[in-house]
DNA sequence: TATTGTTATACTCTATAACTATA
DNA sequence: TATAGTTATAGAGTATAACAATA
């Protein structure tokens, strides 16, 4: 965990820092540096990890709708499926019942690299919530799901 | 409120859609995407707005600590107080105690901007919050704050 | 005519190093 | 020797438009 010396300390008890906007985006910023700083063990960002882990999931989510859930555009995920792909994690199969559409899976090194990434973020949310019980933990990611979604 | 038609509903059962990170970093980009169409209106983003706000905080912060409290290099911060400057929002004065520190306030217009603008903020958080009760909201805040200080 | 994936391109954001003035 | 701010620059991330294949 990179661990900076907070002499800024004093701002938390302004305006600024009751907005949850504001604290949203640090809790994310924190959180999205400790993980890609696991994930780098294996090659993996928050990003990739992401589509990894959607190609992983049984759904046989399209690049059309990893886009739309990551909120990213589709040439970003061309990107980051060609990188999966040329690492022989996923693989491009092309929809029987629309062929302009491409189905994402995994392939078995892709399943067991999965795994062992999926521990890192779990240990990076270890980290980053090091301070949150297990109840704070439901109730937030409860909150943030009707945010979310 | 860009609202986008979501047929990729069924990937909200995946297990990506429960991890905490992935929900932090979805509820800050609604959040942060509708902050910045609303404060459009006042030609300003959620970055200048941040500064803006700690400027008129009373607190008198150096850049020094704008950068480390927003997490943002030494040269972004110069950047947008340069903007700021320029528009006569805030000012720069050389910390007495120590000439190499300058200390960022607001102008008068720059407080009465920022009165405008922290009400479209306050605007911005009812929409992407809308459907939090009150008591969430503030189990939220204080949660956010546990993991951001 | 509209949509999926692809490519190319530009724009914004972020990170790094070197410089100055002060300490 | 170290630090605050500045400048310049490069890299990563993001957004846009145009194209081929398919619907």
């Amino acid at each position: 965990m990179t661990t900076r010396p907070l002499t800024a300390n004093r701002l938390h008890e302004t305006s600024l820092a009751q907005e949850i906007q504001f604290l949203l985006a640090r809790a994310r910023a924190q959180g999205n540096s400790r993980a890609n700083e696991l994930l780098a063990a294996e090659n993996l960002k928050v990003r990739s990890f992401s589509v990894l882990s959607l190609a992983c999931s049984g759904m046989n989510p399209t690049q059309r709708e990893l886009g739309e859930f990551l909120h990213l555009d589709p040439s970003q995920i061309v990107a980051l499926v060609d990188e999966l792909e040329k690492r022989g994690l996923v693989k491009r199969e092309v929809d029987p019942s629309d062929r302009r559409s491409k189905i994402i899976t995994a392939t078995n090194d892709g399943h067991a690299l999965y795994d062992r990434a999926y521990a890192l973020t779990m240990a990076a949310e270890d980290d980053y919530l090091g301070t949150l019980s297990r109840r704070e933990r439901t109730q937030l990611r409860a909150i943030l799901q009707k945010i979310a979604f």
